[in-house]
DNA sequence: TGCTATGTAGGAATCATTCCTGTCTAGATA
DNA sequence: TATCTAGACAGGAATGATTCCTACATAGCA
């Protein structure tokens, strides 16, 4: 999806979230993929237009987006951190092979619940269904091997 | 769950994982707990009875045991790695606030499917449910906080 | 237009995790 | 039981993502 400047501006200051060149280029680029780059991917696209930007804004940006919840953050395992511009409920395919995260939005997937019962009185203010498994290419590769000995 | 050395012992077996004296007491002291450690918890856990483990050996055999499916790793955010001496199919709890993690065992959400229409290729081989709220005792801690500007 | 809280750049510091290397040992074999 | 060797262990160094520190710059308000 990518972003006019306007809505980025709209955005950022409905959030309470001050509009910066640097703020804007990272924000964008982080909409603008459904890839779920890291930082230092961010940085390295960012710093395409904007050479000076440093890889410390990058982080400190995310941070105040990520309060401001306009970002989110995912992981696959203790990887390097993962961002996600999208912040509407949703859930993720992950490759236990090659780590991609693909973004999974179904209905009754945002309905899943749990009974109070087994809550252990945590007030729950939301949920996430991971599905682990080989994606479409990884599973390509692994035609050759052995079923009986995967 | 505390365990028999003998258990420890047959599963490692059963797992073509080699038993040594470190190996079990990190797995013993794992399984023994309901709380995720970190490695380093792990570490200073065991240290108690082996003062000579090496760090280095912690997360050598938690590598081990991961690889052999004794072990599971959890993450919240992008915090440090934790891990899970259950390893059959459960879901967690996870304070937002505090970042302590409860496990969930519930037939219904094991049931979780993915239609294959959505699944984009995938051969998705499991699942789990991530629920995100506040713990009981962040809920107390909260209680004084006005709900209109939380 | 000026003021000030906040953002930015860049470099240093932190710290979980991994790598390297020499020694040791589990467990298989004779 | 003694021997052998792949794999495990300890300890220290290296790595690398992330955070901290600080001086300078700027968004946005008055």
């Amino acid at each position: 999806m990518t972003l006019h400047p306007q809505e980025i501006e709209v955005r950022f200051r409905r959030h309470a979230v001050r509009v910066t060149r640097q703020r804007a280029a990272i924000y964008a680029a982080l909409v603008g993929t459904s890839s779920h780059p890291t930082a230092d991917d961010l940085y390295r696209m960012v710093t395409r237009q904007h050479p000076a930007m440093s890889r410390n804004t990058v982080y400190y940006t995310l941070g105040v987006l990520r309060k401001a919840g306009l970002v989110q953050e995912v992981n696959v395992g203790h990887e390097v951190a993962r961002f996600d511009g999208n912040v509407t409920m949703h859930h993720h395919l992950i490759c236990v092979q090659c780590g991609r995260i693909e973004d999974v939005m179904d209905q009754e997937l945002d309905q899943v619940k749990i009974s109070n019962r087994r809550a252990k009185g945590f007030h729950v203010l939301g949920h996430r269904v991971e599905f682990h498994g080989y994606c479409e290419s990884c599973r390509e590769g692994r035609r050759d091997a052995s079923p009986s000995h995967g």
